[in-house]
DNA sequence: CTTGACTGCTAAATCCATTTAGCGACGCTC
DNA sequence: GAGCGTCGCTAAATGGATTTAGCAGTCAAG
């Protein structure tokens, strides 16, 4: 097989060292080659052309540690933060956060600090196996958020060896910035019994982040302080539209009535605009709806969407500086910082 | 001022050398100490505490690079990847880059061979100015994507060092991927002459992409070979929805009728639909609306938006492999994939 | 007084790539 | 045949941190 003389992905890893014994010249020859360097450094073209071939044979990667460590200039501190989150959030938290870094990071970049900013992924649930996140070789800071419970576990066993802000969750040893964890749910009750709701629904994903969690225990919980009923629990396949739309429909379809909704996310509440506006229903005439976060779009549903915002701009503003302060070592640190979300009053949550 | 007693950040960096130096022991006692591991190699408290204290004093950040390169494991080939996008652009198309490669980095992983994948953002127009983008040893490869004329101008004459995917541009010497160049807007100008509109409108921000003038262009072209007038041009603020609806409103009330709208994004239609119903018309008897990009929440606007969707899930399946194939070296590439968008029709542009 | 254990530290090798200085061979000139 | 230039390559230093092997010195046990 053709595919098999270059499928060496599987095979240890070689070097420049290694490229130059199997060509027979020195680890010069072969860096100044595979770097372009080789006009001015007088290599004849054919022992270019050699350990061009060995290179690709061998499969050769360059190593950058390697390299920058040797074109770094010395006198410069360089730091390396990252913004840590799962691949199944959504982005526009994690766009925010890494916008307010980059000014943060912009103002404190001098003649002699650097600051590279980067956003890495790791699958929900999976945080344990983002490679390098044990290591004290990658990252001089992170901020990370999105984790699930288990991540969480893992992150409330492990030591991290470099400064850590955890965003939206409670993780013992940690520094941490988070809403009120009952206010969401607190305030989207309040929001509906106010419109003289009675039977109230939550619509939310199936896997329950600890987050999520927090804001359906509270929501039930004032509920039922303030007399109400125990809201019905609509579990939905995923966090998109069509999710929160087939939910309901089919709630709907079979029991009957809700004059209230409850959805943990604006997506899965304009989900649930279209299969009330299918059932014939009006908002909020007859259905009252709340979701969460106040999507960019949420103003443009019809009826505009009431929403408990995430108290996302509290939290990041929060959040960067916290990460600079454990940067510079500071010792005296608050380890936990809680936000109060605001309330995004709109007509769907207006009953005349 | 106690401030200034730690603030070094414009002072050159230290090594541990130097911090060894300070203190009168050697450099292996410093990295012991700063690596907490002190006990096992039997540091004396005082020692400790004594470079702590000069790493802190003398703002010692410790050099990545230098790290990895000692912890490596020797047989692993890494590879460094990365995905460059302004911080002004829309977040779903690199979410859905980052999906995609991440799928193929999972796929290609063994044992001797890793990713890692990050996110790195830059000023949009000023990809000139991201630091180490024309240093060798960064990443092994990038897919970039959401430029400005001017940063394409600068990757025109730049010769970057390493594999790139260019993602919706056509920059001359690099690997692109892009949508048709007058797909767009043509599909959606017949959309709208399809239903009769005799007077339409388009709605954009004010800085144009490449990739938005190519639509405005050829939705204008498409207009005037089919035999309508030249489109009046509403010229937005920002591309938040709210900017499309002051746009728009801010035309009806001087101006007076359109009877189509092409707005080059879906949050700007989002944006319009508010403005058409508080001047009191209808979508689509009035005004036919047409957005791009196929958003999530446009299925659940009032009534659902139709939309030529860029063709982001073709593009980046498209993308993705090729820069695995420029990784491996692959001489014989195409220097240009051109997809063709779809069309999303929906009630905005369905005239009973 | 010898042996062994322990304490507290250091010297030197190592990770990988790059670059500078320079070596040997050859051909040419005078 | 001495001097010079060119060609094609190599040896060795370098960048920063970590780790292994081991060196002095002290103390206690035998």
């Amino acid at each position: 097989m053709l595919r098999s003389a270059r499928d060496v992905s599987s095979k240890p890893a070689v070097t420049i060292y290694e490229i130059a014994k199997h060509v027979g010249v020195s680890p010069a020859a072969v860096s100044s080659a595979l770097a372009n360097r080789h006009v001015e450094r007088r290599l004849s073209a054919d022992t270019v052309r050699r350990i061009r071939v060995a290179a690709r044979e061998l499969g050769y990667v360059p190593n950058m540690a390697g390299r920058r460590l040797r074109s770094h200039r010395s006198a410069t501190r360089q730091f390396d933060l990252a913004i840590l989150t799962s691949f199944e959030a959504p982005l526009p938290l994690v766009a925010q956060v890494l916008r307010a870094l980059q000014r943060a990071v912009d103002a404190a970049t001098t003649e002699h600090t650097r600051y590279d900013v980067a956003i890495e992924m790791f699958h929900a649930g999976r945080l344990r196996e983002k490679p390098g996140l044990l290591n004290a070789d990658r990252y001089h800071g992170v901020i990370l958020t999105n984790t699930l419970p288990v991540d969480d576990e893992f992150l409330a066993d492990a030591r991290l060896p470099y400064p850590v802000v955890i965003l939206g969750r409670r993780i013992p040893r940690y520094c941490c910035v988070l809403e009120s964890p009952d206010a969401v749910g607190r305030r989207a009750a309040e929001l509906l019994l106010e419109q003289g709701c009675r039977k109230v629904a939550v619509l939310h994903g199936r896997q329950l982040t600890y987050t999520t969690s927090d804001r359906l225990g509270s929501f039930t919980r004032a509920l039922r302080e303030r007399g109400g009923a125990d809201p019905i629990d609509l579990s939905c396949d995923g966090l998109h539209p069509r999710d929160g739309a087939a939910a309901l429909a089919d709630y709907l379809a079979k029991h009957g009535e809700i004059d209230g909704l409850f959805a943990v996310n604006d997506s899965l509440a304009a989900g649930a605009y279209d299969a009330i506006r299918a059932a014939g229903r009006k908002i909020p005439d007859d259905i009252v709806v709340v979701g969460i976060g106040d999507y960019e779009l949420a103003e443009y549903l019809d009826p505009p969407l009431s929403t408990v915002a995430g108290a996302n701009d509290a939290m990041v503003a929060e959040a960067v500086p916290m990460l600079f302060r454990l940067l510079r070592g500071d010792a005296d640190l608050p380890r936990e910082v809680v936000v109060v979300p605001p309330v995004i009053r709109r007509r769907s949550t207006e009953r005349r």
